[in-house]
RNA sequence: GAUAAGGUGGCAGAGUGGUCAAAUGCAACGGAUUGCAAAUUCGUAAAAUCGUGAGUUCGAAUCUCAUCCUUAUCUCCA
């Protein structure tokens, strides 16, 4: 274990709080994933990302974390009370474990190339339907719910009367949400109040995902499978909740009433939530085209975007904003993110090019190791990446000075170097989980380009400005970059 | 309407009582480099008085109140 001192701000209490974790030495995270009725929303990855720095960050400070993040695959209602999973099958004309299993993959394999890494365990609703059955049996036996022509349906009248916990996360008041009125809801009539919600619904005859459970046949209530999922693989209890702002309510809120229901306790010492993210100042909304997709951003095919970004750019993008910030994704934003990126990733190169002719410390090593503490202390401080990265601008800025010879390479020592050196690469590539792109690992494209980079310059000796042009050129056309440098031109995919 | 989070330079975005005329990236400007560019790089240089108005305080971007705007939730959403 490290030493440090993480305080993470908790949505509960609306302030920082110093992170303790139940079990010495270990962390469990529960993150609600998607349902998988669609592709990923390119706002889900920024909160998928935001937890993977956060998963990533509690594991090099040395705790065994347990990262559960499951998949909905049952229980979403439409408006009109139907499934979301069967509505998807229906248009698609597919089972509704097609659906799933289509959407579960791809939504895999863009997480993958933001480079995030798997939960732990990825516990899917439909898997859990004994689990979920368990847990309604518990909110019954509690009194926390009642029965309704097959359907089960939480008493949050009574549960607030007795624990006086429900609205608490969300802010709500109880009276208010009793006084509103949903004409428009299903089921309305069987519920007691407007907000009790179904924890067990009786399935219709088209229904067409249907278990069999002492009330009826049906499916589990939307909310149900985290509380059953987070119990089962994490305990009544354990140390962070995660999700986005918009499941606040009412998901998370009943989600804590179904835990306190059927378990007595409180599910999770800390509520995490992560804002928004926004395209040009507004909301993504697939109605009025104010939307992209992952793979159009990576490609560049949207009206929104001038040119594809990678998809590290995208997440040094939005590592560049404080994941309680909304984040306001623009063309500009990118170019600028991508620019900057790019600058970070060639200074850590630049360092092995860096060699130091004495190793007694120095101002600068000290000047140095501050920066880097600062960096870890902002991490430390609710995992402030936009400021650790600011930091680590600092240093691109040394490194660079000391490789241009603004700043003597005697000023740094051996050792000062190497610090350097395992701090990006701790902090670049363990911690914030940035890799470097664009390899070609093709050795016939290397070695034509290194032809092609030699002919120009033998046409450069000669002072025929206009073949070395036109080979610059024309290769630019192919997206190919000849950068002249001091010691010789090198190239890259632009 | 209610609830929650916000409005900081040209753009993105840190900062939440004094060390803030305010980090960092990009852009812009000046220099280095170049055959010219691009790319790269340096800059004790330039750029925001922190939505608006009032108040608390010796002192406010940071606290309070009012007001305008944005986003989220209250119905499915990360």
């Amino acid at each position: 274990m490290k030493n440090h001192n993480l305080t993470i701000y908790n949505s509960l209490s609306r302030q920082k709080e110093k992170f303790e974790s139940l079990h010495e030495g270990f962390a469990g995270m529960y993150v609600c994933g998607p349902t998988v009725y669609n592709d990923v929303h390119l706002g889900n990855c920024r909160t998928f990302i935001s937890f993977d720095v956060i998963y990533r960050y509690l594991t090099y400070l040395g705790y065994t974390v347990r990262y559960v993040r499951n998949i909905t695959d049952v229980g979403h209602l439409l408006d009109d009370g139907e499934d979301r999973m069967s509505k998807g099958a229906r248009l698609d004309n597919l089972e509704p474990m097609e659906v799933a299993q289509k959407y579960t993959l791809g939504f895999h394999q863009i997480l993958q190339l933001f480079n995030t890494l798997p939960p732990s365990i990825e516990p899917r609703a439909t898997g859990h339907i004994i689990e979920q059955i368990e847990m309604v049996k518990n909110i019954l036996d509690n009194g926390y719910a009642y029965i309704m022509n097959g359907s089960v349906y939480f008493d949050t009248v009574k549960f607030a009367e007795v624990t006086g916990e429900y609205g608490k996360l969300s802010g709500r008041i109880i009276e208010e949400l009793l006084s509103e009125t949903r004409d428009n809801l299903k089921n309305q009539d069987e519920k007691h109040h407007p907000s009790d919600f179904a924890i067990w619904m009786k399935a219709n005859e088209e229904h067409i995902m249907r278990w069999p459970s002492p009330w009826s046949v049906g499916f589990p209530g939307w909310h149900l499978e985290c509380s059953a999922m987070s119990t089962k693989y994490l305990g009544k209890q354990f140390d962070i909740h995660g999700g986005g702002n918009d499941l606040k309510f009412p998901h998370h809120e009943n989600e804590i009433a179904q835990n306190l229901g059927a378990c007595n306790i409180h599910p999770a010492k800390y509520w995490v939530h992560t804002n928004m993210l926004l395209m040009n100042g507004r909301k993504m909304s697939k109605s009025d085209g104010n939307t992209i997709s992952p793979y159009e951003l990576f490609t560049g095919e949207s009206v929104h975007v001038s040119k594809g970004y990678s998809p590290m750019v995208v997440r040094f993008f939005m590592l560049q904003s404080h994941y309680r910030s909304t984040n306001d994704l623009t063309d500009d934003a990118l170019q600028a993110a991508e620019k900057g990126y790019k600058r970070l990733m060639e200074a850590y190169k630049s360092l092995s090019d860096l060699l130091s002719d004495h190793n007694n410390p120095t101002e600068l090593d000290s000047r140095i190791s501050d920066i880097i503490n600062g960096a870890y202390a902002d991490m430390d401080d609710d995992f402030n990446t936009p400021r650790a990265i600011a930091r680590l601008f600092e240093l691109v800025t040394i490194i660079n000075s000391l490789k241009e010879g603004q700043i003597r390479i005697s000023e740094i020592s051996d050792t000062g170097i190497k610090t350097l050196k395992s701090a990006f690469e701790t902090i670049i590539f363990e911690i914030f989980g940035l890799k470097e792109e664009n390899s070609t690992n093709d050795g016939v494209v290397d070695g034509l380009m290194q032809l092609i980079i030699e002919l120009r310059q033998i046409a450069r000796t000669n002072k025929e400005w206009t073949t070395a042009d036109k080979i610059r050129d024309g290769l630019n056309e192919l997206q190919i970059q000849i950068k002249d440098g001091k010691d010789g031109s090198s190239w890259s995919f632009s």
